[in-house]
DNA sequence: TTAATTTTGGTTGTGCGCAATTCAATTGTG
DNA sequence: CACAATTGAATTGCGCACAACCAAAATTAA
């Protein structure tokens, strides 16, 4: 079932259970604006706990990339981050100014910049080590409910991703 | 069982199905990632669609409040939108620069601005009426899935309003 | 009625997020 | 080797998000 062709059900399904314009177009249904919503008030959630960290929610990403591995380059942090070097370029820098990270350059190509931690980058991980647990309490829910949602949001990026890459006949 | 004092439960899972340090902190295990990362793709993919309309995703979803209901004042769509005046107040202006709303003032109490929509911000609705179909293709999955997604959005997103305005035990 | 408080919106400053562009280093090809 | 194409990162410019702060108007209290 999962494995045809998702688009073409996906059509024949809104046209058979076809929406009014004011219903498509009312924001009480819109799925996409209750995931901008809640991804919005996540990031604002994080806030008082990073601020203890003084690191943003993004940098605190890039952080838990740096704590599970070392030496990697900007290229390898935005595909795992899904961010791009116009956003990471900055932030890093920031980092840096901060005493967390050290941006060096690849030896074996002068284009590299490779990524570390100092060791006030590294010892913060025992201060950031409570933070998963104090935003669990604050977001609540089951954890299969959490687990659900974690499962939907990867599945959709996925999917999004790949319709990014394949576009609409307005292409052609 | 749902109407029990969730947080307290929440601490006692963690606590009996405790993960390591290096567990809670991994990327791959984190759903606030997840979520961070969809939203963002899915405000990436609204803006091939949206850039025919020249809008943006936020000016779009408050184009969708003004399309359902005119001569609102900048709070009550703040609260619809959970945004605050400083990101809605420069987003209005844009909008009121490109010609599709008015920001006027009310006669009983000169603080609250009236907002409406000018004719080629209401005509530009029609333009908008596709764009729910279109971006449903892009996102995909199952509607029975979507709703799901929604449902946990939306239940999450409160939970994060409540617990921020009841703060942990060190604002005591 | 004055004084204190609340409400509404605006301003400023910081940090993303990303498209578009640039640039230098590397790789591929004849 | 020359030279085109590719790649990794940086830069620029714009538009959010939001905290912190401010001013004016309205409401309430004294």
């Amino acid at each position: 079932m999962t494995t045809t062709q998702s688009n073409v059900r996906v059509n024949s399904v809104d046209i058979t259970k076809h929406a009014s314009t004011d219903d498509a177009l009312c924001l009480e249904n819109q799925v996409c604006f209750s995931l901008y919503s809640a991804a919005n008030a996540m990031v604002r959630a994080y806030r008082p706990l990073l601020d203890k960290l003084d690191l943003t929610y993004p940098q605190y990403l890039v952080m838990l990339v740096l704590w599970e591995e070392q030496g990697i380059n900007v290229k390898t942090l935005g595909d795992k981050l899904f961010l791009d070097s116009g956003t990471l370029t900055p932030l890093l820098k920031r980092l840096e100014a901060k005493g967390l990270v050290t941006r060096g350059r690849s030896e074996q190509d002068e284009r590299v910049r490779v990524l570390a931690l100092t060791p006030a980058g590294f010892t913060l991980k025992t201060l950031a080590s409570e933070v998963p647990h104090l935003m669990r309490c604050k977001v609540g829910g089951e954890a299969s409910e959490l687990k659900a949602l974690k499962a939907i949001c990867d599945q959709t990026l996925k999917q999004l991703q790949a319709s990014a890459d394949a576009p609409t006949a307005s292409d052609i």
